[in-house]
DNA sequence: TTGCATTTACGAAAACTTTCGTAGATATTT
DNA sequence: AAATATCTACGAAAGTTTTCGTAAATGCAA
């Protein structure tokens, strides 16, 4: 049988974004979201939210002659999927080093260091 | 031209590991150390040594007859690469919101909480 | 109505990745 | 030396993802 949840291809990715940014889209409003960024003709996009259609990576409203999709899946629940599979494969399954990279890289401001004081500080409590 | 430094495919980044874990090695002990994990033959493991030697994710000693592989980038510098990439396709770009996600689920035990504290202590500290 | 634009459906080409079979060279064993 | 094993090189098959061309349906405008 298929996986479990169909993990989306790169490409598929962006299409999700933009479905998780500005909602339930058609194929239009996708292909002209998408457009800067890569160059390709709207067939293409079409065809490729086809295909997630078929996986169930989205759902689509056929009533209109537009059909209109939407994300299946909510945008967390991908992204903690997309990670678990990435720490593996990345930093061999060491979550916290990837943590400490992505800290030390990015330059957090002084507010989302806050945010994450405050998680950790949730941890401990669990923990005690 | 060709991109930056070449992102390495799922499978390249499997035998780059074990040349980071191992060190310089043969095919023959990249392709026994990923064994257990991948059936696949011999001539396999060495068709993709010999493209990843090509894109130039590996270098190579040809002097014995049984060549010696060795990781062509550090592991951080490959893990950063990827992590740029993955925070932008899969977070929309917020390395924050990825380090949320890693810490809420992965169940840091006490040591590793206290490294990351530590961490965030310094960049306060450059911040101030 | 007729012609033009937009959309879906379909299939196949192109590109990329992974896999392996075979041949030839080099070493090892009997 | 002869047989056997191990290694590299090479090319092509198989698998996957991305791209697009073309046709048919639907809506819109002249």
């Amino acid at each position: 049988m298929g996986k479990d949840p169909q993990k989306p291809t790169e490409t598929e990715l962006e299409i999700l974004q933009v479905l998780w940014q500005k909602g339930p889209s058609s194929v239009r409003e996708v292909h002209d979201a998408l457009g800067s960024n890569r160059e390709v003709g709207y067939t293409t996009t079409l065809k490729l939210m086809q295909i997630m259609a078929e996986k169930g990576l989205v759902c689509r409203n056929t009533d209109a002659r537009s059909h209109i999709y939407e994300a299946a899946l909510s945008e967390e629940s991908v992204q903690q999927q997309l990670l678990d599979k990435f720490v593996h494969t990345a930093f061999r399954g060491s979550a916290m080093n990837l943590v400490m990279q992505a800290l030390g890289q990015h330059q957090a401001d002084a507010e989302e260091l806050a945010r994450i004081k405050e998680l950790i500080r949730q941890i401990e409590d669990q923990q005690s």
